[in-house]
DNA sequence: AATTCGGGGGC
DNA sequence: GCCCCAGAATT
């Protein structure tokens, strides 16, 4: 019999195990594309996202023979761009180094784009069997209550104390196993709010448990406010009713997706001003600035937007960018990734066209 | 070590 | 509203 908690969680696990997806194939490629998509995001908005993308890339070379646009499309609503457009570089860089195998050992698999510590950890252990402890938000979480510890889990340096803690802990020879039954203990018992002890299997050996500390922990230490800007986009349409669009820089925010012209409102800039300047700087038109046509609000991880949008119309210059442009019919922006605030605008689009005919 | 990266769900 | 989520890359 085996009395350490790692052998309880392991009993437990067995029979409490969801049946997710990607558990059902455990390929390299599919535990691997799990894994980028499940970063920062929950298992249930993954899901559908993971069929879809499955069926449309099965394999890594299908991946790497792709064009990103198609891969973003994919990765459309589910945030984190680079997650994706990593992915998609790390599936040629597998076919053009690797013969288009999946390195499956650790110091390899780790070079990849995209693959930091815990990706490494987590795929070479669910699909390779090496003894390496993932350490994720529900780890960060679940362990500091096990041990009872003050850490600051948003302290970078948290990370690397749990892992070495784990190192210790992590049975070779069911290392996956451990890792998925850690991060499910904390998904689904061990919650950040109200956890669930009465149903944990190692609640006996839970020294938060004991010592009544079960609320308080994990700490974390607490992020500064985030910002609102103003900001205004344009509707340019041409003769037939297209809209121009832009596509966004490779790098940076929501980068790779198309979206309506437009930018901050400066301070002491009235809305119609900064459309201008907008227009003028990125596009190198003069523009009149039309009808509203809506605001909306939306929210990102480290700022807050209100957006308003125009109609515009060019009045002089000529359609000059460093950017890709074009001009796109509604039914061309629901095949290209667009991000969710430039969605949030199409219902009243349609609305005032409506209007208009 | 701190910042920058989406979007949704729970409370 | 705020917090969190199967984190990685950049500075």
């Amino acid at each position: 019999m085996d009395d350490s908690w790692p052998g309880k969680l392991l009993k437990w696990f067995k029979g409490n195990r969801r049946d997710l997806p990607w558990r059902q194939n455990r390929s390299i490629y599919r535990v691997w594309v799990s894994e980028v998509m499940l970063q920062q995001t929950r298992v249930d908005t993954v899901i559908p996202y993971f069929h879809r993308f499955i069926e449309a890339f099965p394999t890594v070379s299908t991946l790497a023979k792709a064009d990103q646009e198609d891969v973003l499309k994919f990765w459309e609503g589910l945030g984190y761009y680079a997650r994706a457009r990593n992915l998609h570089r790390a599936a040629e860089v597998v076919m053009e180094r690797f013969n288009g195998v999946i390195p499956d050992q650790p110091e390899l698999f780790r070079q990849l784009p995209g693959v930091g510590p815990y990706i490494s950890a987590a795929v070479m252990s669910i699909a390779c069997g090496h003894a390496i402890p993932v350490v994720d938000g529900n780890v960060l979480r679940t362990v500091c209550r096990i041990f009872a510890l003050e850490y600051d889990i948003a302290q970078p340096a948290t990370r690397k104390n749990i892992a070495a803690l784990l190192a210790e802990k992590i049975p070779e020879n069911k290392p996956g196993e451990f890792n998925e039954a850690m991060m499910e203990l904390g998904a689904t018992i061990c919650t950040p709010a109200s956890p669930g002890c009465d149903g944990c299997p190692i609640r006996h050996n839970c020294l938060a448990k004991q010592k009544n500390l079960v609320s308080e922990l994990p700490i974390k230490s607490r992020k500064r406010p985030v910002p609102q800007y103003r900001i205004v986009v344009a509707v340019i349409t041409d003769s037939s009713g297209r809209m121009l669009i832009q596509k966004r820089p490779e790098n940076g925010l929501l980068g790779g997706l198309w979206e309506f012209p437009g930018g901050k409102v400066e301070k002491g800039e009235t809305l119609p001003d900064a459309l201008k300047r907008e227009c003028m700087e990125e596009l190198a038109v003069k523009v009149k600035v039309g009808k509203e046509i809506t605001t909306i609000r939306h929210a990102y991880t480290h700022f807050k937007i209100l957006l308003t949008a125009f109609y515009c119309t060019i009045t002089s210059g000529t359609l000059t960018s460093y950017l890709p442009f074009r001009w796109a019919k509604m039914e061309d922006i629901a095949s290209l990734p667009f991000p969710k605030a430039n969605h949030k605008i199409l219902p009243a689009l349609r609305e005032i066209k409506i209007e208009v005919e």
